[in-house]
RNA sequence: GGGGCCGUAGUUCAGCCUGGUGAGAACGCCGGCCUGUCACGCCGGAGGUCGCGAGUUCAAAUCUCGUCGGCCCCGCCA
């Protein structure tokens, strides 16, 4: 037997009993005649006492490194009472070990398995085993679990079935470059992996199970970021006879439940709404970040034949004046970091002034009339352009920037609705969709799609969470009709519509019922739980920023043989 | 595709700006001492392709160019 108990469960409850332990020796202190050994696994610590009584355990224990597996036999007793590691569950007791076996040691450690130590990416890439021997990161995987286990355990009290959908499936236009995937019996042809199952939950929707959800992969070929991975995993879910108001609630109510079971948090539900229009206008982003109090404000009126050239010139061409307000007091040089950043982010420059015992201070003081407004104590930031989201979007950066520092820490989730269904895209002089293509327009709205698409606006909604899109969804369209009508306006003609996204179509035309749902970032939510920055902290085995596993070191080059079967020549004469 | 930061002992870093002394520190590792430690302590020791390649120079960890790798950002990610 290896083992009666884990590391983490001995208390004083267990004071005289004899047990037997296994696990990682984390820690060796020998102190010439007596020797201590901390005993850990995934449940925790164990203080083994060595006495010199026993000559050939002592000998044993003398000879441990870190990190060398070990099993031992002995009987539990209390601390001396100065000696109680308050810190430790298991701080009261410590186990006398009468037998000690290794079972199995090694090499020098590439760094030391500890919570706070300092290793570059790489290395714990390359060592991920060891780096996943740490106490933080086996929370993060254990945190994962149990948010896991919460989500299907919820959905599936709530009647939605799990259903596996494709992974060699078929690549489709628009979107994020698809992984491709060589078919062995169809010379020249691919599969695609999927970049979420959406096409497929539609299609489950009018086969009838009318609540889906899917804890899923998805694969998407861009580059990298600190929330970005090629794969990562999606909370997807589909229900049938449902509006807007269901599905939101739905999943606040998914969201109050996963917090309490896993963070024993209680959330405030229902989440606040905003639409997109009035979040541009208020925070100058489409994901604000609530946990900032802070509102733009709109300066156009006092500026207005305020004598300051520059900004009556804006104004008179139809533009306008932004201003975000900060408590603080900015030093010259943070002043002008900011002005280089507005520059830098296309923005023809930053003003400003300050408010400080009903007294204006700054640039623009002198050209504010002070009985024409009433503003807060702080400094306010002033920027100007044309009546259009560019202005709105650069206050917004502005407002995460200056007020950055007095963030209210606390989850502050919102939902943004109504999106526009299309936007324009300038470089390809097309319209293309805002979010996707399968987004039901509102119906008083739908008689607009034929003459000014871009002003329809969607059933979709988006949930942020301190300025992160956390999961996107919306109300899909469930008439063939309509759904070709929408692609016709992005530009697909009857033979693509057909070809790419027939068997979706056919579904829909075949009694699809109204349905709507939502995909959330799995990885994301969890990061945030955890008040993580990355999820590659979140993931057993994440790759690189360039998509690398240094670990089992893939990508790499596969064998003559495997090519052939698959059809496939590599063309660049430098590789391989 | 573009920009920024980084790469020196097993690990984390200093040294680089301003080229030249024997390339250092801490942790880890090895040996010794130590019976109440929990980051044990004390003494001693081993350990380096300064990422790789080229160039400049009498001389390169240090300057220049290229390249590989990591991280962050822009583009991209319906």
């Amino acid at each position: 037997m290896y083992r009666t108990h884990t590391c983490g469960e001995l208390t004083s409850d267990h004071i005289g009993k004899k047990v037997v332990l296994s696990g990682w020796v984390r820690r060796v202190r020998d102190l010439g005649g007596l020797i201590f050994i901390d005993l850990r696994d995934r449940y925790g610590r164990t203080q083994l006492v060595v006495e010199p009584g026993r000559k050939e355990t002592f000998e044993i224990a003398k000879s441990l490194g870190m990190q060398y597996v070990i099993r031992v036999e002995g009987k539990v007793r209390r601390r001396p009472e100065e000696m109680i590691n308050p810190e430790l569950s298991t701080g009261e007791i410590e186990v006398v070990v009468e037998k000690l076996d290794i079972l199995n040691r090694t090499p020098l450690l590439p760094f030391v398995i500890e919570d706070e130590i300092n290793i570059q990416e790489d290395t714990r890439l390359r060592w991920r085993f060891l780096d996943l021997r740490r106490p933080k990161m086996q929370r993060n995987i254990i945190v994962r679990h149990h948010t896991l286990q919460a989500v299907r355990n919820f959905l599936s009290s709530e009647g939605f079935i799990e259903i596996e959908t494709p992974f060699l499936t078929k690549s489709t236009p628009e979107g994020a470059r698809d992984f491709l995937v060589p078919s062995r019996n169809f010379p020249g042809k691919f599969y695609a992996l999927p970049q979420s199952p959406q096409l497929y939950k539609q299609v489950l929707m009018s086969a009838g199970f009318d609540r889906y959800f899917q804890i899923v992969r998805c694969f998407r070929d861009e580059d990298l970021r600190q929330d970005r991975q090629p794969e990562f995993t999606q909370i997807d879910l589909e229900m049938s006879f449902v509006d807007m108001d269901n599905v939101l609630s739905l999943t606040e109510r998914m969201l109050e439940y996963v917090f309490d079971k896993v963070l024993h948090q209680k959330l405030e539900i229902p989440f606040p709404r905003i639409s997109y229009k009035d979040a541009l206008k208020k925070y100058g982003s489409d994901k604000p970040d609530l946990s900032i109090k802070e509102e733009i404000l709109d300066f156009t009126e006092i500026f207005k034949g305020s004598g300051f050239g520059v900004l009556e010139n804006i104004i008179q061409n139809k533009g306008i004046v932004l201003g975000v307000r900060s408590p603080r007091d900015f030093s010259r040089k943070e002043i002008d970091e900011l002005k280089d950043f507005i520059v830098k982010e296309g923005g023809a420059g930053l003003f400003w002034f300050k408010v400080k015992a009903e007294t204006l201070y700054g640039q623009l003081a002198k050209y504010i009339d002070i009985n024409k407004i009433s503003l807060e104590e702080g400094t306010y930031f002033v920027i100007a352009g044309d009546n259009k989201p560019a202005t709105y979007l650069l206050a917004g950066k502005l407002r995460e920037k200056v007020c950055k520092s007095y963030q209210d820490k606390k989850f502050n989730f919102l939902w943004v609705i109504d999106f526009p269904l299309f936007e324009w895209n300038e470089e390809e002089k097309r319209i293309e969709p805002a979010h996707h293509m399968f987004t039901m327009p509102y119906e008083d709205q739908i008689h607009l799609l034929e003459q000014d698409p871009l002003k329809v606006i969607g059933k979709q909604y988006d949930l942020v969470l301190n300025g992160v899109e956390l999961a996107s969804g919306s109300i899909r369209v469930h008439k063939r009709e309509l759904q070709e009508k929408i692609m016709e306006i992005i530009g697909l003609n009857k033979q693509e519509r057909e070809k790419r996204f027939g068997f979706l179509l056919e579904a829909l035309e075949y009694g699809a019922p109204p349905h709507g749902g939502i995909a959330f970032g799995f990885d994301r939510l969890v990061a945030m739980m955890l008040g993580i920055g990355t999820i590659r902290d979140v993931i057993a085995f994440p790759k690189t920023t360039s998509a690398q596993a240094l670990y089992e070191k893939a990508p790499d080059l596969v064998d003559d043989e495997q090519l052939k079967e698959l059809h496939i020549k590599i063309i660049d004469q430098d590789l391989g």
